[in-house]
This record gives structure tokens, sequence and C-alpha cells, in this order.
DNA sequence: TCATCTATCTTGCACAACAAGATAATACCT
DNA sequence: AGGTATTATCTTGTTGTGCAAGATAGATGA
């Protein structure tokens, strides 16, 4: 999938699934695959920087846990702020969506 | 509506409305913002290099127009090639926008 | 011991959308 | 005629963000 369209969107995934509960981030990287249908994918390399973005503005909050067998683990949680962070992306991003597909719908292909 | 929504999917946009019929760089603007409901707006200054990577690609194909009246006018033409990608591109964003509102749709506001 | 797996983290790059402004021809108003 | 506004194209420099590539490190198993 296209590295260009994926832009914007990673934030807005994130919160999403932190949502539903605590996760890690190698954890995060197949649950987008999953989820997604295969259709999405990200790099561990990139999730973190965004993790760590939407930990400096306060919308996720970090802990590590140490395992019993295995690395070390740093789960997120979503803050409230970063909850209402979450439907404001949504919300963007089904505005922008409407507008893209009212452009495409007058094709004849168009779904 | 936020820049980075928009990255790559202008292509998109202008190729579906060159499929309709020939338009210039300044009408195109207009176009957008109308069809989109306001939704998606391009400026002029994006709009342009867009159109000359379109051209360069073989995808579009420019022709000058002296007006009786007003400045002279760029209108583009879509070509055959432009015409699949269009397709190509579409296809893209709909398997894209399904990815993500697969992960979107088990929140509970969801739609 | 060595490879493999899980997991986090860093650096540098690529590239598209934008702000800001330049240019130019024409139209409108006084 | 002169001045401002409108239509239209084009250029330069900035910025943000996803990614490739690789580093690090603990645990596990052959």
């Amino acid at each position: 999938m296209s590295r260009e369209l994926k832009r914007g969107t990673i934030e807005l995934v994130l919160l999403t699934l932190l949502e539903e509960r605590e996760r890690y981030g190698y954890e995060i990287v197949a649950a987008i695959e999953e989820r997604s249908g295969g259709r999405l994918a990200v790099r561990d390399g990139t999730l973190y920087p965004v993790l760590y973005r939407l930990e400096e503005a306060g919308f996720v909050e970090p802990r590590w846990e140490t395992q019993q067998r295995g690395v070390p683990r740093k789960y997120y949680r979503i803050t409230e702020e970063g909850k209402e962070e979450s439907r404001r992306l949504r919300t963007e991003w089904r505005e922008f969506a409407a507008g893209l597909d009212a452009i495409l719908d007058r094709m004849e292909d168009s779904r």
C-alpha cells in the first residue's frame, strides 16, 4: 500500500487500537496488519516515533512491563485527551473520505 | 482539511476530473472545492506541480488556448495511460479506505 | 557457542503539499 | 490615461512524516 496514502492516518490507527486496550509497540504492528485484512502495514521503525509523538502530546502514557520470559515490553495506555484526539481525527478522516468519494462517485465504475 | 491526509490523493482527484472533460488548472482548483462539498481544497501552487508530474508521466497532455478575452489558459486532456492510472489509483484508494475503516469500525461511534 | 526470535530504538532520506510571492494579460473604474 | 482588481500560470524554499537500514539486547533452543 502506497506510503503517501498512509500519511496522517497512523496516529488515528494507533489511538483507535489503544482505545480498545493497552498494547505494546510490536503488538500494534501485528494488530494493524491483521485488523485491516492485510491491507495496511506499518514498520516498527515507523511506529515507535509515532508513539513518541503521541506521548509528548499527552495522548498516551507508557508503562514498562518486565516479563517472566522474554524481552521487556513498553505498554501504552490512552489518556482522556487521547480519546478526544481520536474522535477528532476520526471525524476528520470521515470528512476527508466523504469529500474524496464525492468526487470519485461520478465515475462509471464508482462502487 | 489536514495537509497530510491529502497526500497521494491529489493525482487521483485530478485524473478523475480530467476523465470527465478537458480542464485548465485554475478551473480545477474551483472544481475540487465545489465537487467535494467544500471538504477538500487545493492551492494552485500545489496543483501546477502535480500537473507537471502527470504530464511527464504521460497521463495528461496540455494545450494552450488563447481566449478572445482574458489570460491564455492551459487546458489538460487525459490520455489512455492516464485513464488506466486513474483506475489503478481508484482501486488503491478503495483498498486503503476499506483497510482503515476495518480498524475504525469496531469503535462504538463507528458510523 | 551460535543462530533465531522478540522487542525497542536511532539516523538519514525522500517527497509531496504548502506558503509566499512573482509574473503577465486583461477588465473595470474614475 | 492611470490605477486597481481579477484571472491565470509558475517558482522557490520549508516542513512533516513514513520508511529503509541498521543497532541493541535479552531469551531460547540447537
